[in-house]
DNA sequence: TGCATTTGTAGGAATTTCCTACAAAACGAA
DNA sequence: TTCGTTTTGTAGGAAATTCCTACAAATGCA
């Protein structure tokens, strides 16, 4: 029932300039165990047997072979193997139900976020099928959209000040309140917009400040 | 001479997952400001003008057009853009002189690492052209190597434990000394090797601890 | 055999994180 | 419309982290 203590991830994905994008930001997550990575089909089977992970993360497309059959034959070998396809495009219904006829248990695209990659591999890991993901577009941009609502006014001022990369001091000072204020305002933005580090939340204002201002 | 205040940074990749990851990691570097972002060569040649970047990080094989073409275009409508292009495979230098001659800055392959990409944006943000990492494969394998061996014993201790995630306080029980101690080693270590952020170290020893273990 | 650098060690200041608190405002339901 | 619940604006404390500085002993090079 409870899920083992650490994810043991195994992640296959051809380029190491997006891999190292993709694990940077998943190994901030601190019970996930980076147990091998590969750059291809045949060298991903030939090292799950030493490593055991519990999660495999495997790209679709592939030098050498494509991931939905190495992931088949990954899974004859270790039936208790989660597998996460990262697909090149959206997934409909149908193509959903060809990959989990193979026993893929979830996949996500390549125009969905990290952080739905990330809660994705959590869904997987005890074995779960995990089909949370292939909601439109649109949905999605009304969620990000959503969660910048539920921010109040001054987080609001907060996270746009913070978005320009003006220091805890400053905005205290700019909006007359005590560094610490500031910074429960920072705490609550990043909660209420499931971020961790200003990265993420200078990235979201980017994309939102147009259409959500104040 | 010196270079403007922040590198306005236009991002053109194809897929949100891999976008994301490449940004948050150079979001974390703070004289870089991120001015827009596009997945299309078309969309990309239309928001150029409205905000104006010093630099344009652009990949090679776009869905609607190739990077090269769009960075042409872009180019002779803004003379003073310099064009970062990732390529899809190492680039040789016939290639490269290809690059050069349609105005482009510099080529990163995607089998180099953010950090060198990093480096590239900034090296070329004053219309610089950058030809410096072509080197193969092995060269920078070595490079990593080198980077290993330069630290201390101490040091290679306290990398090996926060690699694994042990806090800083039973570190510093470990070995026998004070948290001040192991801070020092971190800061060290995270200088020697030109890292920021833990899971760099997490990766890099993960990748090098087989070969390179104390 | 010196002089320069590296290594092991740690302290201080400023900042950040994480958690807790609490009064006032806003909201929702009876 | 009033009472209870949630949200908002505000901030404090403890622990951890970052960034700098320091310095003696060991090592290395000339």
């Amino acid at each position: 029932m409870t899920p083992p203590r650490r994810l043991r991830l195994f992640a296959t994905v051809s380029h190491r300039l997006f891999r190292d994008g993709l694990l940077f930001q998943i190994l901030h997550n601190e019970d996930i165990e980076l147990v091998g990575e590969s750059e291809t089909g045949v060298e991903t089977l030939q090292r799950l047997a030493a490593v055991r992970p519990g999660v495999l993360l495997i790209e679709e497309n592939l030098k050498d072979n494509d991931g939905l059959t190495i992931a088949e034959n990954a899974l004859s070998l270790h039936p208790a193997l989660s597998v996460l396809l990262i697909s090149d495009t959206p997934v409909n219904s149908a193509r959903m139900a060809i990959y989990l006829e193979s026993g893929i248990k979830a996949v996500v695209s390549k125009q969905q976020s990290i952080q739905e990659l990330i809660k994705t591999l959590f869904y997987i890991r005890s074995g779960q099928v995990y089909l949370g993901n292939w909601q439109s577009t649109r949905d999605r941009a009304d969620d990000a959209l959503t969660a910048y609502q539920a921010l109040s006014g001054r987080e609001r001022e907060v996270a746009r000040l913070m978005s320009q990369r003006v220091a805890v001091r400053d905005i205290a000072e700019e909006l007359g309140v005590s560094c610490k204020t500031v910074h429960s305002y920072k705490d609550r933005i990043f909660v209420k917009l499931g971020f961790e580090r200003l990265p993420e939340l200078i990235l979201f204002m980017q994309r939102h400040h147009q259409r959500a201002l104040p």
